[in-house]
DNA sequence: TTTTAAATAGGAAATATTCTTAGTAGGTAA
DNA sequence: TTACCTACTAAGAATATTTCCTATTTAAAA
């Protein structure tokens, strides 16, 4: 099933990336795969607790640190734990280099103009949206 | 000046905003107006300390919460300090309710398709591209 | 002015995340 | 298979980040 398709995809890019694969993480895997919310560390370690009573929170956060840093996995909107803040001007995105970290800000009025798909519209009331480019910055690619 | 206009601006939205507008308010709304980065809290403080030397990291945190909620400051790109994550899969970007902090997923395949603006490929190599639509889901509006 | 609710400083507390150390176990090569 | 090497893990300590508590101060309305 596709289940098993993404755990094969999972072993793979784990073995083309030279990280080992352990139960642990295997677990982590398949637990952040069938959740359908975005779970916090804290939150993926409650529920696999429940059948590895020994697995502890640290490998959770540095399994998830791992395969975030290999691809496998998203950070949701979060390029590190500290907030960082800007006084709110007129519309921009932001740039992210996931070396130095530095945030540069960008104008896109293409997308600003864009009207969002319709299956917003039914999710609620919008109030921003914002875009956020990973990358490598050429300060840092040199 | 530019400067002044837009601390007006700030005094006049605080008092819209029934917001009490207090010399700590101020000179932090100024440093973060001033900076070209985008200053954690901690390093806003750091900087302010400088000039007010009783200025609490606790006032910090809470001043730009204050303004964050009242859209006179953005949290760059996070919603809240932790993170939460997904597994890699198909492109897709987040609606994420300000009031219950749900995250949901959804496609915008006309943005996936859209090339960034020159000033993108200048600054370095691009990995990935998201999208946060910020609002109330229709849940949180009734 | 006087009043009062809101804001602040300072330190303590709560949360979130990472580090340290000693031991365990994938994966490779014989 | 066996044995080895190194990456990985558990557990708890340490650190980092953010919020709370309380006494005091203060902005702004009356």
């Amino acid at each position: 099933m596709d289940d098993s398709k993404q755990l094969n995809g999972f072993v793979e890019q784990c073995r083309r990336l030279d990280l080992r694969v352990t139960p642990q993480r295997i677990e982590i895997f398949k637990e952040l795969a069938k959740a359908t919310d975005h779970p916090t560390a804290e939150v993926l370690h409650q529920r696999l607790v429940e059948r590895m009573p020994t697995l502890s929170l640290d490998t959770v956060y540095r399994t998830l640190g791992t395969f975030s840093k290999a691809d496998l996995v998203n950070k949701v909107e979060t390029s590190e734990s500290q907030a960082h803040f800007e006084v709110a001007h007129s519309q921009h995105h932001h740039l992210i280099c996931r070396n130095c970290k530095e945030i540069i800000d960008f104008q896109w009025r293409y997308i600003d103009q864009a009207s969002l798909p319709e299956e917003v519209h039914t999710w609620g009331h919008v109030e921003r949206k914002s875009i956020v480019v990973y990358g490598t910055c050429h300060k840092c690619l040199e």
